[in-house]
DNA sequence: ATGTTCCGGTTGACCTGTCAACCTAAAAGT
DNA sequence: ACTTTTAGGTTGACAGGTCAACCGGAACAT
């Protein structure tokens, strides 16, 4: 009967080195806290939140410039728009113009729902980035600048 | 906090400057590039891999022991572990001893795979993280540990 | 020993993300 | 003018992630 303690190096180096590894593990702390934050405040999911914001963003835009800008998929904008839509948050006037596109802005009320959540979302990156200096975050910046370009590849 | 009315370059800073949009930007190229591999060379799941790695990090753990070094859902690694144990890739010892917690490690077909795969993913590592120096990495995980450890605070 | 609590693990329900087929209208070709 | 191509958007199907209720056995209390 083996029943050897747990040794916390037994899952150390190996894994650790891995830079997708460390990302992911982050990542999914830092989404569930920012989900957290927004039921605690709002009705809105994180995707609906991100939408909002990159609208605000733009001022108007259409779904099209969206996703040339933001890398997210044609399917889950078109739903998240319309449920934000429908919640009235969202103006989705379909112009008749050229290529009949549809031009998104926040309405009244998305866009003072907008300010209240953003004041939040500030005063948390301010809690995240804290203890660290201008010069740190570039640095950081710089490589995720490229570890995005080198994720490019498809053979790799 | 700035209160900028509506922006000049439509889709400037204000959402680069989030890190968490970023991030979770960069984080989804890698694992869908990931998966891309993955699906490449052999027939697993990013998930599974993962799972693989830890179980083979740690020569041989319970399911529990993972949860703990690994955040990851419980169902999930249930099921993984499951569809791996059906595979031939993980051996299930349901060890009666305490607590009865059931053992994991990796078959011999299991380590052979894992470490087919590890070597593309070494070099993979190595494409990612080319043309990164090491004080930089160093200084990018450390950035990664302050954010990973501000993500722990529930009320933000 | 018996009931309670706790823990490892499983399962089902639901929600989100991803892919691909499809519809429609505007542009472009002929 | 009529056909083909292209772009914006919608929808359906399905894999993967997430939540929470649940089960069975061990540990612990009385």
């Amino acid at each position: 009967m083996r029943n050897e303690p747990v040794n916390k190096d037994r899952f150390a180096e190996g894994l650790d080195s891995f830079v997708t590894f460390r990302l992911g593990q982050v990542q999914n702390r830092l989404n569930a806290q920012a989900a957290h934050v927004l039921r605690a405040r709002s009705s809105l999911s994180l995707t609906e939140w991100r939408v909002i914001s990159l609208i605000n963003a733009a001022g108007s835009a259409s779904a099209a410039e969206l996703l040339r800008e933001f890398r997210m998929d044609k399917g889950q904008l078109s739903r998240t728009v319309k449920s934000l839509v429908a919640k009235g948050i969202v103006n989705g006037e379909a112009e008749t113009g050229a290529r009949r596109q549809t031009v998104l802005s926040l309405s009244a009320d998305g866009k003072r729902l907008h300010d209240r959540i953003v004041a939040v979302m500030v005063e948390r990156q301010r809690h995240l980035t804290g203890g660290i200096s201008d010069r740190e975050l570039e640095a950081f910046y710089s490589v995720l600048d490229r570890l995005s370009a080198a994720s490019e590849r498809r053979e790799f």
